[in-house]
RNA sequence: UCAGAUUAUUGACUGAUCGCGUGCUUUAUCGUACGAGGAAAGUCCGGGCAGCGUAGGGAAAGAUAGUUGCUAACGGCAACCGGGGGCAACCCUAGGGAAAGUGCCACAGAAACAGUACCGCCCUGGUGUAAAAGCCGGAGUAAGGGUGAAAUGAGUGGGGUAAGAGCCCACAGUUCCAUGCGGUGACGCAUGGAGGUGGUAAACCCUAUCUGCUGCAAGGAGGUGGAUCCAACACAGGUUUCCCGCCUGGGUCCACCACAAAAUCCGCUUGAUUCCGAUGGCAACGUCGGAGCUAGAUAGAUGAUCAGUUAGAACAGAACCCGGCUUACGGAUAAUCUGACAUU
RNA sequence: CGCGGGGUAGAGCAGUGGCAGCUCGUGUGGCUCAUAACCACAAGGUCGCAGGUUCGAGUCCUGCCCCCGCUA
């Protein structure tokens, strides 16, 4: 799990996501983000819907997995990002941990969140 | 040995690194303790708790339905009674009332509860004939055939008769009533008497008992004073379907003190509590003594990676709290019991 | 947390306890030079699942499963 610092609080906040965020889609996932420019830290959510799976520890392991995946690359997040993964596809579950962590990274890199290389990071932050 | 019946238990563990929630401790981040279930699920019942100026009476509506007990309460549980199934251990059982009334019983069948005669059986009138058969009528008959889930609802044997029939008798069975005995009771047993009026109430209904409504997104975290408008035996509103009855003034604005955002705090976990022992009871369960504190989140806390053990893979995630019910559940273990076969 | 509606043929829907039906679609044949339309015939159902009441259940009762929707 992560930490409350980085937890959504209320509605209002992930509206403000969903109506202004860019999206980048993957095979089983997608990526809404938003620079947020009130904070000093990011914020992160994952959203499984009841129709991914009708049980709650499959959808809680879900989120546990993403949570723990995205918590790795923390020291590359820098910047106050608000961000919210949207799950498609049940497998998540099951996934191997190489292959989770690949896809989220892969995925963050896109969106631009991460720097495409870590040696990189201080140029593109100065692009930011 | 094989095949079964019932009940109960368990619900992977260890180490390392990185993380999460709450409490405590310090202090500005270290440390430490604890951290999902037997069903946390479905939300099917019952209660606690909270609010609603009334919750009282009646009707309506809904629920339940053998007896006795247990319980805070229950539609739950236990024991027992009646009925059904199984060779047995054991299992299932909405199990009050059909003589209060109404409805329904398709098709088939003569007829489905109104009173009825299709084929038969028997007697008889006419016709017919050598005598019969046959044909047209009358009267009796529910024993036989056929239809149907069910046929007038009491089976077998005997008597009886023109032929038959509880029409009569014996035995068996059944319903009701009375008496006696046993049991707290449902009921059981025995004796005597009477009756032979389908089925369906998980059809309407009748009888008995129970139910005020809303639900933690309940509810609370503001008190005092003043002004003005409307109303005042009326009218209006409330009582969450209706009647009686009962209850109540309402709206707007301002000032002062307090509070300082609500994305917060309380409710929020010490409770019909858990474990152990003793004791009453066939049991469900109760009583007494000792010890213990065991999640409390709020986009929602138990995860990730590696290594080891192993045959190790189930169903599944607290959201105010309890008691039940129902449903899901891999593997393993234990106890008691039944039947069959074999051996001694 | 509290409620409501539904599940019947490939699809959309009917169905007072007594033979499971309608429309479209599908198949075969006809009509046409050919296709459509039209005409005729036919196939296609564990009535969501399990148990019960009844002589008999799609229908009545009980317990489950799934889908859709509503209030705060």
């Amino acid at each position: 799990m992560i930490s409350r610092v980085h937890r959504f609080h209320g509605h209002g906040s992930l509206r403000f996501v969903y109506q202004h965020g860019q999206t980048v889609r993957g095979p089983l996932t997608t990526v809404k983000f938003v620079v947020n420019g009130r904070r000093q830290t990011y914020r992160l959510a994952v959203v499984v819907s009841k129709k991914i799976s009708k049980s709650a520890v499959v959808r809680n392991r879900i989120r546990r997995r993403l949570y723990e995946s995205v918590r790795q690359h923390e020291p590359e997040l820098t910047q106050p990002y608000d961000i919210v993964i949207t799950v498609f596809h049940e497998q998540l579950a099951t996934l191997p941990p190489d292959e989770l962590n690949r896809l989220v990274r892969a995925q963050l890199r896109q969106a631009g969140i991460l720097a495409a290389k870590p040696a990189q990071s201080s140029t593109s932050h100065g692009k930011i």
